[in-house]
DNA sequence: ATGGTGACGACGG
DNA sequence: TCCGTCGCCACCA
């Protein structure tokens, strides 16, 4: 499996997650049947763009723990990831030092398979 | 080749 | 629960 296929791996089970759920990174590289590449589930979500950002639910994806990762200083990514989960209807919480997070008991979607 | 870097996760204190 | 640490793996300078 080549990266391109990983890719695409990844986007058709992103639109798996139904609406007003979150999964985390982890779980869709299980899903996938690749479960140590987590961390290339984001990277495969990062380089969404055109036609992609509009059918992937990449919003739906959080980490293991809720938490709405950052992207880096200076940079809008989460903000834009809570506006659009606010937008159907899940609750986005806000900690001590402004990091954001999704409760898991309630909004989680974590089936064992598709 | 080699060391650094992530939209990460498991584990231990 | 909250952290620090370590493991992970494709990419890139």
């Amino acid at each position: 499996m080549d990266s391109a296929e990983f890719h695409a791996a990844v986007y058709e089970m992103v639109r798996q997650i139904p609406a007003q759920r979150v999964t985390s990174y982890g779980h869709i590289a299980k899903l996938i049947g690749m479960p140590r590449h987590s961390r290339h589930v984001g990277q495969a979500l990062k380089f969404l763009s055109g036609d992609g950002i509009e059918t992937v639910p990449w919003h739906r994806v959080v980490s293991a723990s809720g938490a709405i990762s950052s992207r880096g200083p200076g940079t809008d990514g989460a903000q834009r990831q809570r506006e659009e989960l606010e937008a159907e209807g899940v609750e986005v919480v806000i900690g001590r030092t402004g990091e954001m997070r999704v409760d898991l008991r309630t909004w989680g979607w974590f089936p064992a398979s598709v």
